[in-house]
DNA sequence: ATTCGTAACGCAAATTATTTGCATTAAGGG
DNA sequence: CCCTTAATGCAAATAATTTGCGTTACGAAT
């Protein structure tokens, strides 16, 4: 008896990844506010009852669309240097989260209610990603920084003006900030 | 034929009133994913047709009555020094912020999706009062700060924390920010 | 004050989305 | 290969959203 795990293979992967592709599709081609449940069952060939019974809301479907979306496939780009690797992340994480598509999914992640969900699995690939480019620069003798306040100082300010929308973030802003956490 | 306006007095307001109340009152009882239109609308007294033909959506109209339970009622504390002003201020910030119904506002407030709405017009209060605080510096001859660059290193980490959950707003975490800011 | 034009509302019907009960399918272990 | 049961499909039931139309009541002008 000591009962059955989560099933992850067969047809209920096959329905996980027809549901996100028909998402995905769907946040290209149309308003992301005029998407709905059925919609998206259509596309994917399964019956609405199925995404509501295993994701329960369209919300935690899209945040959970975006979560994958926002998976880096690699590694932080190796520039030879800790400055420029640092670079490269930050105006490429500015880059994708400012676009129209970067924004509504990171709109999604967050609206996802629990906190416990999407949101901590999402920045953990940012904490990550300077991790390793602060094990790299380690590794290269070069003076360590902290990620935490690196966060604090670079990635928190970007999300900030691009989820309130109350200022431009270019590549210059960017650097900016990466002169200010230098000093 | 300059024609009508947007009314605003009598029964239009009246009815936007009972809507906003109703809707904090539901917000401070009952789970936010739990909140319908009808639920709102019969609490209020009309009909909810009337709620969806004003707001549109339940996420329009959260981020609206969310706007106006973020605005401040009172100018910043005036407590004789700049640096105390910021620090009553972003503390301030981060309690109302980190708390759970806080948190459930600042997450409406971004799901309105036009980025020209809401948002904007909330994240202005903190500039607002940042310039406030920054005339009264100037005032008493203190050495001036640069709002966006106080925002960016206070306000941005404290949101970005909050939305996220990656770590606890605690009140010394929030001097540690107000330190590397004047430093 | 009274009248007039119309924005905003209430009501109810139509549409659409969501939930739920039950039968069926297919993982995954024995 | 069989057995248990998680996951799905289907369809009915429920709930939310939209819409047409008649009514109310701002607000402007007379």
């Amino acid at each position: 008896m000591s009962r059955e795990m989560v099933r992850q293979g067969g047809r209920s992967a096959r329905i996980q990844k027809a549901v996100h592709e028909a998402s995905r599709a769907l946040l290209e081609e149309i308003d992301r506010s005029k998407i709905t449940v059925p919609m998206i069952a259509e596309r994917a060939g399964v019956t609405p009852s199925t995404i509501y019974r295993r994701w329960g809301t369209l919300t935690d479907l899209l945040a959970d669309v975006a979560v994958e979306r926002l998976r880096p496939v690699t590694g932080p780009e190796d520039t030879g240097s800790t400055s420029g690797d640092l670079e490269a992340f930050v105006l490429q994480y500015a880059e994708e989260m400012s676009s129209p598509v970067g924004r509504a999914l990171l709109r999604d992640v967050m609206a996802e209610a629990q906190s416990d969900g999407a949101t901590i699995r999402c920045c953990q690939y940012t904490y990550d990603h300077l991790d390793e480019i602060a094990a790299r620069a380690a590794a290269r003798g070069e003076a360590p920084f902290d990620v935490p306040e690196m966060i604090d100082r670079t990635v928190a300010p970007i999300c900030y003006h691009i989820l309130f929308g109350d200022r431009d973030v270019s590549s210059d802003y960017c650097r900016t900030l990466l002169q200010r956490a230098a000093a």
